[in-house]
DNA sequence: GTCCGTGCAAAGGATTTGCATAATC
DNA sequence: GATTATGCAAATCCTTTGCACGGAC
């Protein structure tokens, strides 16, 4: 499938890197917790455990292919990190995620950093609402 | 020491709830773990469990004494909420906390929400570097 | 006296780790 | 064949909950 991405980054090949990229690709959102993949996971008959979905994420973060992200309620997701750099936009009533990008928060993030002579290594942004369907 | 933040609040007046709002009030950088607060009462030889700092602190989130704030490494502060809003500037290697206000990030964040026809509840914007001094 | 708050221990959920086996290179 | 990845179960961390007791009002 995309086993260039892998040997990209130096990985091994396994059938179980290679669904949860090919799942991390065709998600809708392209937003995954660690649970989902492993549903996924089962849901094609892969005798996987929950362990390898943990570590093949942490190594998929490790080398640049997703992106970590952390909500309030303490639930993490994961996503390709070979777009553009984003902000999140969360419905806490259905959970739906926007992404957004704002050159101009951005900016300010970097000034602020500069202001209190911090070097900014990264930076979460996440707003929370409720959507225009869950109103 | 404080019942009046407390009555106002209508919270039963108890030992553990003032000294942990004493501590604060009083720690240095205004913002506390579950088990700081912990290691605190124990430190006064207060006899206290830890079910009861989660559950105080929680209440205190309840009524708006307090504002808990999530880090990215899954570690979670409690600040006095009776400052004005503002976001968070973290060092990732000493720990160290600044607070910072912007308001044109906040304007632009709105402004966001708004386009994406979402309904803003709350947010939260953390900055990650290094601090001049672990520089 | 009623209700709320607390301590303790046990439960919970998300994530990590140890170890033997299995797969990749 | 050496090294890395996996599955399973157990362990860990942080936080929450059930229950009986104690304290506040």
């Amino acid at each position: 499938m995309n086993d260039k991405d892998l040997k990209r980054a130096g990985l091994k090949i396994t059938e179980q890197r290679l669904v949860i990229l090919d799942i991390l690709k065709k998600s809708k959102n392209h937003h995954i917790s660690a649970e989902d993949a492993y549903k996924e996971l089962i849901k094609k008959d892969l005798d996987v455990g929950i362990a390898t979905i943990y570590r093949v994420l942490a190594k998929f973060e490790e080398v640049g292919i997703v992106n970590k992200i952390n909500f309030d309620n303490n639930m993490s997701v994961f996503e390709l990190a070979n777009t553009e750099h984003h902000d999140h936009l969360i419905c806490t009533e259905c959970g739906n995620i926007e992404e957004f990008t704002d050159e101009i928060i951005e900016q300010h993030q970097s000034d602020i950093a500069k202001k209190y002579n911090y070097k900014l290594t990264s930076h979460s942004l996440n707003l929370y609402g409720i959507c225009k369907n869950c109103l």
